[in-house]
RNA sequence: UGACCCAUGGUGUAAAGGCAGCACAAGAGAUUUUGGUUCUCUCGGUCCAGGUUCGAAUCCUGGUGGGUCAACCA
């Protein structure tokens, strides 16, 4: 097929799950259709893992001119809201993808799935259960003992219609009784052993209200639906393999459509915790300001951060697919999202912890407008001016008094590039006798080398960035760092948790200066401030009060050469 | 002391019995009015032991290591 085709297809490589779609695609398997889906729980706001599965699932269907639905698992009504229902679904668009028109939900099955249950029960497949949930917790017995049958095992088909029957009428209390399959006690998989399959819950649900007091397991609607939908293949997390052998118990017993379930690896990331419950520790109890903090590695925290849905969607497909365990360093997805921002982000220039320069030889007054670069990347970005004037900020770390050889910035006696502007020599500074902090810096600027002007290419060793302290507009910026301090929060020395490796330094925030031209920014615009990093508006921000997140610094060479010393 | 899954540079991921490649990270250099970008180069890997084969990362057997599974959660 591709074959012909080696200018557009360079041969990439595919991954295990494409491999099995080809195969499936060649033999005919369903008409060679793919369809696939999405299928979270609303019980939570969607992270960077879920993009993965986001991107695969909606990623193989477009890939192979097939659907992708979007399908909420929503069967547990005492977790599920419909403000998890709504982030989502605007989390997944965000990302860049459309299940058109087919939104589904499995609670638009529960009349469906209740017929399956009766077709077990009339098949002497599934019984009513009386006992509690401890007790069925302790018959199950262990990985390595096969468990013991409950005493209402055999109960009568019409016993147990009649009494499913009451269940869904509501004439029982939550708890009182289960349906249950009926496949065995020892079975080496825990999951097949009679597994609960309804479960009384008198629970208003977000989309059926009150029609419902019994609600399927998420095992006994998960793979019908799928079914249901006509799904051709169930791409799942690793940990649903064990579960495969009951969704194909199922679907025999019941007689449906069978779609084929395939596993891969969840994604891990360094310096992250990603389980739901963790994550929702972290806001409930305080340590981040909200689900969609910019430190938090949900879809959300992400997109407030600064991140691009491209940048992440070529993260998921970087990473690739497998089956084994893994943790992708961090410092990938910042690649990623550098190398996006790199080519889209118009250059500011922004002064994050200023230090007054005071050009001597430069008159006082309005000053000039220098012409800047929005985007060396991108010559269609054009150009902007820069209003320059006598007293300037620099960052105090481009200022040294007494320097080492190789530091290119500003010293007494030393020549910099004030970019776009002047070459300008430190002439003397001044220090606060008590705190021994340089105040003021006083140079002098060369006329003949403003920036464009032909004898303005003076080599230099350094180029600052700068804003005019009369024209800056202030604003706040947060600067974030790693959440975490270890590589691997989830594995911490006995008695500790990942809480104990929370990073007290993940926030800094300091008021610094921006040129004008930033004046006018809406949330979400990003920005490379030159020399610092990519800056994202945040959605606290206003003209009056400008407000960036740092998404990532710049690559810095410098800092990591004076960390090796 | 069970069943199932997995094992390739520091981290990911390719190589369908035939040259172990790519990306990130790390290191060196070139270019640069961003110590950014770009470009060049370097470092570094098939868990172990047997077997099959002319030939094994790949197939087989046995180890070892890691993961998953015992909610009326998903």
């Amino acid at each position: 097929m591709t074959e012909n085709n080696p200018k557009n297809e360079e041969k990439r490589s595919l991954n295990f799950i494409e491999e099995i779609i080809e195969e499936d695609i060649r033999t005919g398997k369903n008409n060679s259709r793919v369809h696939t889906r999405f299928p979270p729980e609303p019980n939570g706001y969607l992270h960077i893992g879920h993009a993965k599965s986001i991107c695969l699932n909606f990623g193989l269907g477009k890939k192979y001119n097939g659907k992708t639905n979007l399908r909420f698992d929503d069967t547990n009504p005492v977790k599920e809201d419909i403000e998890y229902v709504d982030s989502i679904m605007e989390d997944v668009r965000w990302l860049g993808f459309d299940w058109e028109d087919r939104l589904f939900y499995a609670s638009d099955y529960f009349e469906q799935l209740y017929e399956y249950a009766l077709i077990l029960i009339r098949k002497g497949k599934a019984f009513v259960c009386d006992m509690s949930a401890e007790e069925i917790a302790e018959t199950r017995g262990a990985p390595t003992r096969p468990g013991t049958e409950s005493p209402y095992r055999n109960r009568t088909v019409e016993e147990n219609l009649e009494l499913f029957t009451k269940m869904r009428a509501g004439v029982f209390p939550d708890g009182s009784k289960v349906l249950r399959a009926k496949i065995g006690m020892n079975s080496p998989n825990m999951h097949m052993r009679d597994p609960v399959l309804y479960r009384i819950i008198h629970a208003t649900h977000h989309r059926t209200g009150d029609k419902w007091c019994i609600y399927p397991m998420y095992d006994f609607a998960h793979g019908q639906s799928d079914s249901i939908e006509r799904i051709t293949h169930s791409i799942c997390t690793l940990e649903f393999e064990v579960h495969r052998p009951l969704y194909d118990w199922f679907i025999k017993e019941i007689g449906i459509y069978a779609p084929r379930q395939i596993e891969f690896a969840r994604l891990n990331l360094s310096y992250t915790v990603m389980s739901k419950r963790k994550l929702l520790e972290l806001v409930k109890e305080g340590y981040v300001s909200g689900w969609d903090d910019p430190r938090m590695p949900t879809i959300c925290g992400l997109r407030r951060r600064g991140y691009t849905p491209e940048s992440i969607r070529n993260f998921a497909d970087i990473i690739g697919v497998a089956k084994r365990d893994n943790v992708i360093d961090v410092s990938l997805l910042e690649f990623c999202v550098r190398e996006d921002l790199n080519k889209r982000a118009d250059r500011r220039m922004a002064v994050l912890n200023p230090l007054k320069v005071i050009i001597d030889n430069y008159p006082d007054g309005p000053g000039e407008e220098m012409e800047a670069i929005n985007n060396p990347e991108d010559e269609t970005k054009g150009k902007r001016k820069i209003p320059f004037s006598r007293e300037l900020f620099i960052e105090q770390e481009d200022f040294m008094e007494d320097p080492p050889a190789k530091f290119f910035r500003l010293a007494p006696g030393r020549e910099v590039r004030l970019k776009y502007a002047y070459i300008v020599r430190c002439e003397n500074f001044i220090k606060d006798s008590e705190t021994g902090k340089i105040t003021e810096v006083h140079c002098t600027y060369d006329p003949m080398t403003k920036s464009g002007m032909p004898n303005s290419s003076r080599k230099v060793k350094g180029t600052l960035h700068w804003v005019s302290a009369q024209y800056a507009i202030r604003a706040e910026v947060r600067l974030y760092e790693r959440l975490f301090n270890k590589e691997n929060p989830d594995d911490m020395p006995e008695g500790q948790s990942y809480k104990d490796c929370i990073n007290p330094e993940s926030l800094h925030l300091v008021n610094g200066f921006i040129e004008p031209a930033a004046e006018n920014s809406q949330v979400l615009d990003k920005y490379q401030f030159e020399r610092i990093g990519y800056f994202s508006v945040d959605k606290d921000s206003s003209p009056q009060n400008l407000i960036f997140n740092r998404v990532v610094s710049l690559k810095d060479s410098w800092t990591k050469m004076e960390k090796v010393k």
